[in-house]
RNA sequence: GCCGAGGUGAUGGAAUUGGUAGACAUACAGGGCUUAAAACCCUGAGGAGGAAUAAACCCCUCCGUGUGGGUUCGAGUCCCACCCUCGGCACCA
């Protein structure tokens, strides 16, 4: 017969009931003590799988910690419904996106139930439903009213499958981020954020920001600030060189070699190719078309540089004075800089591919020859030869005309799609075509159902008959509604605000309580949102400051990338690999206690590594659980020794450090080592094992809550506090101070841990029979290392 | 190519941030309980060698944190060079 143990399937949906009875974890916003623990809020994609688990278990630990050390707090969820998969199931399945999403909500919300969570359900918001997207409108058009938001065409990237514009971050290897197929370029009238206008403090005040290097770094290099020049070439009418040139403006970020700029490259979509007098005309108006027919992996090719010459034209350069042929490549970007740029084919790499090919001239400006590209001593520049190439820059651009000029990889926010699922733009066209914001008074501007969402070329919107009549009725006839959805990455951008009022109808958040919670302290989540999310966010949080409309400038006080849990095998979790791990079996038979404790268990939850599924952890987690619901069958109302007292000391301040830094591996291998103590015990003393019991509150709640009624203590224990480590006993009396000569370990000594150095060194040299040293090292409480000849 | 993070037992990982490397757990091995198995409990364990013994433990020595150098009384930790893995960006002028 197996010992006595508990049966979580008895224990766990009874505490989750309990708890919810009594409202334990709804938060009163207006008390003090803010803590604002926010993690990603999910898709609601319809299961919760082992990643979820790991999202919400983990942080819910830290919620509950958090909670009993005396902090107020705000622990929310809710749903980022809106989005392209669930569209594409109902045109799969010929369902509504509506129904769906709001079954599969339901579902979701059981499931997280299950594991025990501690989440303020009354704050729950839902991207999709009316009541939050209303205010994605408002704020959409407050941001329009203050140029924020903008209507303007403009190359973009389209997918042909999903037939939808896509923004630069959903772009992936030249992939749709969605369906992995190519993506093409196209140029289309579309909604625009001004985020460029928010890079310098993007990138400024992420320096205030405590967040890990690699997550600022990867901001810092997604904003891509480049420091150079602004440098007009002109060209000169062939009958005429002087009447009205042309000028084509180019962005460079070493303008210092100059002098070996041997031509011009513009993007084939440059504005002013067609305005040129070219004399090939046909020819560059066919390069022109076949570029843009290429897909963005196969304009990115490295190895063929492609571009033909724009003959009769010839450009100035400012500082040789001297005529130089100008190109259409399309290693020129029309959306980054000017969309043109002087070539240097001595010092550039792609210059020079370019310049060999085509037969180009390269002339060496800086003395350390050609294909070098670092600085160096100009050459062949007129008065700045023998300069430094860094030293000389600035005096160069003022010298031919230029000016300096900051220039971002950044572009700006693409937010409208052509997509059915989606938070409609609150905007309407007036008979001439001009967009006008709908009136605050008809938001939400609902998304209309009468639809037909299958792809066409169209947008769905398009074919909704409810709409157009709405339209016409509320302004007029001749007025068209926009068509076109808000990309999902606007709805996720201000969720956080929305937490702390989620059901108010007059304003998209309470801007007391926001004074009073904003910023969130710690935010959780993936890695794969360090770009885009994350950024969208930070900068919806600048704007709405500068519109009086948020007491903070930036949203996320902390942020931590969470890891990532692998199959078994070591591969990513994925149905073709038949490598899934499903939570529910494994609740099923051991607990969403033990599955808690594993997740905890399995790596440091503050990096965001890789982690193989060890089919034995869940297992042995319960197993640990088991050994501590067997330690209450040998309680004792003794005093527990100065020992023991000493542990639990020890143990408290470990998990209580180690929790706060998002390190709950190694806090529970501290519990770990404290019920190993206790088991040594043939009687535990009740007081120790309730502190175990507390300790054990945030990482196995049901487990612990049931074992401190069972110990006849009152209430739950999750409205305990968090134990005390007496820091008397956290310093020990006597240490044991290890001893080495020539840093190699001879032995150990115990000494008082404040014991003098003249002291410390008779014992020693007694200890290893010696009589003196070259030298001799003495860390208290340490180490001893002699030193002999 | 550029940038970032990281390489520690069979495995996940630990190491007070320059002070006993391998905590805790998994897997493994031996033992106990059992008719047997499961469960549970106990014990062992980085590698090589030495000494000793009936045998084992204890004990002793050397090697050991990707590789090679360096700084230091002392290096997994700091510095230099290189190799590898993962992640981000990538024709960004």
């Amino acid at each position: 017969m197996a010992k006595e143990t508990f049966n979580h399937k008895d224990i766990e949906p009874a505490f989750q009931k309990k708890w919810e009875d009594a409202k334990l974890y709804e938060t009163d916003l207006t008390k003090p003590n803010p803590y604002y623990l926010l993690f990603e809020f999910p898709y609601p994609s319809g299961d919760l799988h082992a990643g979820h688990w790991y999202a919400y278990a983990v942080t819910d630990i830290f919620a509950r910690f958090k909670r009993m050390q005396g902090n107020n707090v705000l622990f929310p969820v809710g749903f980022d419904a809106f989005g392209l998969p669930a569209e594409n199931a109902a045109i799969k399945e010929g369902t509504n996106p509506k129904e769906g999403t709001r079954a599969r909500i339901e579902r979701m919300r059981s499931q997280m139930k299950r594991i025990g969570t501690s989440v303020d359900w009354s704050k729950e918001v839902i991207s999709s439903e009316p009541m939050y997207y209303k205010w994605t409108q408002w704020l959409f058009a407050k941001l329009y009213e203050h140029n924020l938001a903008y209507r303007a065409e403009a190359p973009v990237k389209w997918c042909p499958k999903d037939q939808t514009v896509l923004a630069n971050e959903q772009v992936i290897d030249g992939t749709c981020e969605r369906c992995g197929t190519e993506v093409e370029e196209k140029i289309l009238t579309q909604w625009f954020m001004k985020i460029t206008e928010y890079a310098e403090r993007l990138l400024a005040d992420l320096e205030l920001l405590p967040w890990p290097p690699e997550i600022k770094e990867a901001q810092r290099q997604w904003i891509g600030k480049s420091e150079g020049a602004r440098i007009a070439f002109s060209i000169p009418r062939t009958a005429d060189r002087d009447a009205n040139p042309k000028i084509i403006e180019v962005f460079t970020t070493r303008p210092d070699t100059i002098f070996g700029a041997t031509y011009l490259v513009l993007a084939p979509e440059h504005p002013l190719v067609m305005a040129l007098d070219v004399s090939n005309k046909n020819e560059v108006e066919d390069y022109v078309k076949k570029t843009s027919k290429k897909t963005a992996i196969e304009r990115s090719e490295h190895k063929e540089k492609t571009g033909i010459e724009l003959k009769g034209v010839k450009a100035v350069n400012p500082a040789t004075k001297e005529d130089i042929p100008v190109y259409i490549a399309d290693y020129a970007l029309a959306t980054y800089g000017t969309g043109a740029l002087m070539a240097v084919p001595a010092h550039d790499a792609r210059d020079h591919a370019f310049a060999k090919k085509h037969n180009l001239p390269i002339r060496v400006v800086l003395e350390e020859g050609e294909g070098y590209e670092g600085e160096g001593t100009l050459s062949n520049s007129d008065i700045f030869t023998g300069k430094n190439s860094k030293q000389a820059r600035w005096d160069i651009v003022e010298a031919i005309g230029g000016k300096r000029a900051t220039n971002y990889r950044m572009r700006d926010w693409l937010v409208s799609r052509q997509r059915y699922w989606g938070c409609p733009i609150p905007v309407v066209y007036d008979p001439e075509g001009k967009p006008h914001l709908i009136p605050e008074e008809h938001l939400p501007w609902l998304l209309p159902e009468d639809v037909d969402y299958t792809p066409k070329g169209k947008p769905p919107l398009a074919s909704s008959k409810e709409l157009h009549e709405r339209v016409e009725k509320i302004f007029g006839e001749g007025w068209m509604p926009e068509y076109d959805t808000l990309d999902t990455f606007v709805d996720s951008s201000w969720y956080f605000f929305r937490y702390l009022d989620p059901k108010d109808d007059h304003n998209f958040t309470d801007l007391e309580l926001a004074k009073k919670w904003m910023p969130v302290d710690r935010y959780s989540g993936g890695s794969e949102h360090t770009t885009v999310h994350l950024l969208f966010a930070r900068f919806f949080t600048k704007a709405l400051y500068d519109l009086a409309l948020s007491p903070v400038f930036e949203p996320f006080t902390e942020r931590f990338n969470r890891g990532l849990l692998m199959g078994p095998d070591g591969r990513k979790m994925s149905k073709r690999w038949g490598n899934v791990i499903n939570p529910d079996e494994l609740v099923e038979q051991y607990g969403a206690d033990a599955v808690r404790m594993y997740l905890a268990f399995i790596g440091p939850y503050n990096e965001p590594g890789h982690y193989p599924w060890q089919p034995t952890g869940v297992p042995s987690m319960r197993k640990f659980l088991n050994r501590i619901f067997t330690l209450s069958q040998k309680l004792d109302e003794g005093e527990p020794s100065e020992d023991m007292r000493r542990t639990l000391a020890k143990t408290i301040a470990k998990i209580e450090k180690d929790s706060e830094k998002f390190k709950f591996n190694t806090a529970v291998s501290a519990l770990m080592v404290l019920v190993n103590e206790l088991e040594k015990l043939p009687k535990v003393p009740t007081s120790a094992y309730g502190t175990l019991v507390r300790l054990l509150a945030p990482f196995a709640p049901h487990l612990a809550d049931h074992l401190f009624e069972a110990t006849r203590e009152q209430g739950s224990v999750h409205s305990q506090k968090w134990p005390e480590a007496d820091a008397a006993l956290l310093v020990e009396e006597s240490v044991v101070v290890v001893i080495q000569v020539n840093g190699k370990k001879r032995g150990e000594l115990v000494l008082s841990h404040d014991a003098p150095e003249d002291e410390v060194k008779k014992v020693v040299f007694e200890f290893l029979a010696i009589r003196e040293a070259k030298r001799f090292v003495y860390v208290p409480g340490k180490i001893v290392n002699v030193v002999v000849g």
